[in-house]
DNA sequence: GGGGGAAGGACCA
DNA sequence: TTCCTGGTCCTTCCCCC
């Protein structure tokens, strides 16, 4: 490929956004020309900025590269030669050519499905997707250098009078399932690969077919319009059918099947297949086209690689079928492009090609280097393609490694803005997770800031996730810790994406659904709450356990730290109880059952709004909802008792030292543990032990929540007024006190900011900061991201 | 040193 | 004026056991 080498023109001419006329449709271009075009249309933009980069960070690993090839002895080489041997021999003692594979690929598949739909297209360059991306073109598009993957402005300048159509996934996918459907008659276990693409293993399907009657192969002809037989012009008719996509297919103008299916294929209305491979992907091609009006191309081969590289030989509407002995394989593999092998890109093709290795047979003759340069993984996929040896089981139904969603949008600078696509993307996540009952450990936020710099932060938890909320909680932490970052300066974000992976399997689940006793109990044995009240008595709600998991090696921000409380709850039980306690409303619920139960315990938290008052019946019923130090603790966080409320709507956490009881941390929504706003309060050991309700007063593990440290005020104070006026307005609710005592004012403004505070954390609203003095945009920036992440 | 998590990147359709 | 989306796998680095 001449997209190898640097900068090879004098105008800092970038290969990799160079065009990529590894597609069929695109041979014998004014790569030139075409480049000139992109080139100018690119050149400055931030995108291609961001290219240069990496266009650099490539060239530095080959020169990296070229360095240690440099330093490798003949000895190192000889030794490397026999291994690479043995390595071969023992490939090629297994080598299976028994099954036949075959890559079935749709032509331009979306741009067909279009031309089908809408034929005033049929005879215009035409692509599919936006002015800011394509997805595929058609193949007179093609003619003038526009291809998938290519923004549409600069697609427009190669072709002014491309037609871009936007994208119909619904539609496409239908399309597909109609041709799914005709694979699984030859492999019901089919391996889709997309949309448009499939491997199928017919192997099975030819066993059969050998010894098929006629009938079995045979299959008629439907007109364009009605889907009826026709009995008279079948070339007529056979080539309105297809839409016109290919002025010279390598198979034919019209229809391949027309011309040379065995058997006098063109008898009237039927056509007749044999019983080859070859014959069986021409009428499985046959037959979709007849279904869709749309072709398809095929590859036929031993293994899935080959299959895959077959398909693209004779595309569009042909197929290619490689023997299956050795010999024809390695025929095939010698002058074959190194870039035609799936799983070899630019960078991979790029580095090959600094060692003088473009096609296949080059990787078989340098193999010995290559093992000595690069990962043992890649060398050895490299001997794998050198021999033309590829999976020859196709695998179907493999486990889903993680799940994502992401958005790309115009320069978004906005907290709020930041914060509540955040929210949407993990709402959006969640119901993904949900369809396919998914729970994740891992949580990944994916940011790519203006100038294209893609950032990836992760966060592993104890347990799977999957709801919004908790998405959200750890989600917005990682934002936090990103925006955080680059203070004063705010994100200049362009994608943002959450992903979440590290699945636990049916199998796991249960494992992972510790008890709530065991998951905030660091240590201990799992002690389920019973009937009995001298056991109901032992529930702890450790401060400790916040912060105590095992698997918490990293600790980011607190907030990461809060999420882990926001994995899904649920209660372990023990032989001869006919009830349990709910850890979250504290009533007793009449079954045995875990399931039953932590459904309720899961209906418990996940029912609970975010709310300014904390309804904390029962929590401090328990402990001391009526007594004067928990009042004291609320009060002083502007937090105020709804006792009213039947139902348990808040969970407080206390931490106690031995000479301190402190409320660090209010869920007003369970799954989103906050810290309490000021950074909580602290008081001194009280004597009666009911308060804390067996928290962990001795334990040692005993950790502040936040291992950033107590909040720090906020709250503006007024230092000084004036002695001659005799009351004093409050900055943030505007109301007037009737007092001038400071110490009484400063906390009426305390209460109000709190409040402030619990409604930001709800309505992610913004602040109105009228008590700083720096202007009122960097405060509402400053005072924002406080409030969002109590930072 | 191995295992596992985090981060980044290559590659694919 | 404008350069996607969703997924897998691999590599490298780092920490912990």
């Amino acid at each position: 490929m001449e997209t190898g080498g640097t900068s090879s023109s004098g105008e800092g001419f970038l290969s990799r956004m160079a065009l990529n006329d590894n597609k069929a449709g695109m041979e014998g271009l004014d790569r030139d020309k075409i480049n000139k075009i992109i080139m100018k249309s690119s050149k400055g933009s931030r995108f291609y900025e961001n290219e240069m980069k990496k266009e650099q960070q490539v060239n530095q690993r080959i020169e990296r590269m070229m360095l240690q090839k440099a330093h490798i002895t003949e000895q190192q080489l000889s030794k490397a030669q026999t291994q690479v041997e043995k390595m071969t021999f023992d490939l090629e003692r297994v080598r299976d050519l028994s099954r036949v594979i075959v890559h079935v690929d749709m032509d331009a598949f979306y741009a067909a499905v279009e031309t089908r739909d809408c034929p005033d297209l049929k005879d215009k360059p035409m692509a599919v997707g936006s002015m800011s991306m394509l997805t595929t073109s058609n193949y007179h598009a093609r003619k003038f250098g526009v291809r998938a993957a290519m923004p549409g402005f600069i697609a427009k300048k190669l072709c002014p009078n491309l037609v871009i159509v936007p994208t119909d996934f619904d539609k496409y996918r239908a399309v597909s399932t109609e041709v799914q459907e005709i694979f699984a008659d030859y492999d019901p276990h089919f391996l889709p690969m997309s949309l448009d693409e499939a491997y199928l293993d017919i192997s099975e399907h030819l066993e059969q077919r050998r010894v098929w009657p006629e009938a079995l192969r045979t299959h008629r002809l439907r007109t364009n319009d009605t889907g009826t037989e026709q009995g008279d012009g079948l070339q007529e008719t056979v080539e309105g059918l297809s839409p016109v996509l290919f002025e010279d297919s390598p198979s034919s103008s019209s229809c391949p099947f027309l011309q040379d299916a065995p058997g006098g294929g063109a008898g009237g209305d039927v056509m007749v297949f044999g019983t080859c491979a070859e014959e069986a992907v021409r009428e499985m091609r046959f037959r979709i086209e007849q279904k869709t009006s749309l072709t398809a191309s095929a590859g036929i081969a031993p293994n899935m690689m080959l299959a895959k590289v077959c398909s693209d030989k004779n595309k569009p509407n042909g197929q290619y079928r490689l023997p299956s002995n050795r010999q024809a394989v390695m025929v095939f593999i010698q002058d074959l492009p190194v870039r035609k092998v799936s799983g070899i890109g630019n960078v991979t093709e790029k580095m090959l090609g600094a060692l003088g290795i473009t096609s296949c047979i080059h990787l078989g003759q340098e193999m010995a280097l290559l093992a000595l340069l690069f990962s043992e993984t890649s060398w050895h996929h490299f001997l794998d393609i050198s021999l033309g040896l590829g999976s020859t089981h196709i695998e179907r139904d493999g486990e889903r490694k993680s799940m994502s969603t992401e958005r790309t949008f115009g320069e978004m600078v906005a907290l709020e803005e930041q914060c509540s696509l955040c929210r949407q993307l993990c709402q959006d996540l969640a119901q993904d997770l949900q369809k396919e009952a998914l729970k994740g450990k891992t949580v990944t936020l994916k940011l790519k800031n203006v100038n294209f710099e893609v950032k990836t932060r992760a966060w592993t938890l104890p347990c799977a996730v999957a709801t919004s909320d908790e998405l959200f909680a750890v989600a917005k932490d990682l934002l936090k810790t990103e925006i955080d970052n680059v203070s004063p300066q705010p994100l200049r974000l362009r994608l943002m994406g959450i992903r979440v992976s590290s699945f636990v399997s049916a199998d796991d689940k249960k494992p992972q659904q510790k008890s709530i006793v065991g998951f905030l109990q660091k240590g201990r044995t799992q002690t389920p709450i019973q009937k009995n009240p001298n056991t109901s008595a032992e529930t702890h709600f450790s401060m400790s356990a916040l912060t105590a998991s095992d698997n918490m090696t990293h600790a980011p921000t607190a907030s990461s730290t809060e999420a882990h409380v926001s994995t899904s709850l649920c209660w372990s039980t023990e032989p001869g109880t006919d009830s349990l306690t709910c850890p979250v409303c504290f009533r007793e619920v009449n079954t045995t059952d875990l399931t039953v139960f932590n459904r309720h315990v899961d209906q418990c938290l996940s029912g609970v709004p975010m709310e300014h008052n904390i309804h904390t019946d029962t929590e401090l019923e328990r402990g001391s909802s009526r007594d004067p130090l928990s009042r004291c603790m609320l009060d002083s966080l502007g937090l105020r008792l709804d006792s009213s409320a039947g139902d348990n709507k808040g969970l407080l956490l206390y931490e106690t030292s031995t000479t301190n009881i402190s409320l660090n941390a209010v869920a007003l929504n369970p799954v989103c543990l906050n810290t309490c706003p000021n950074g909580g309060v602290s008081i001194p050991r009280v004597t009666d032990p009911n308060i804390l309700k067996g928290s962990s007063q001795s334990d040692p593990c005993v950790r502040p929540l936040s291992p950033r440290g107590p909040r720090p005020m906020t709250t503006p104070k007024v230092e000084s007024h004036d002695p001659r006026e005799p009351t004093l307005t409050c900055p943030v609710c505007q109301v007037t006190q009737d007092t001038d005592n400071l110490t009484l004012f400063n906390r009426h403004v305390d209460l109000c900011l709190n409040q402030e505070v619990l409604h930001e954390l709800e309505g992610l609203a913004s602040v109105d900061c009228t008590t700083h003095n720096a202007t009122p945009a960097a405060h509402k920036g400053q005072c924002f991201r406080d409030v969002l992440f109590n930072d």
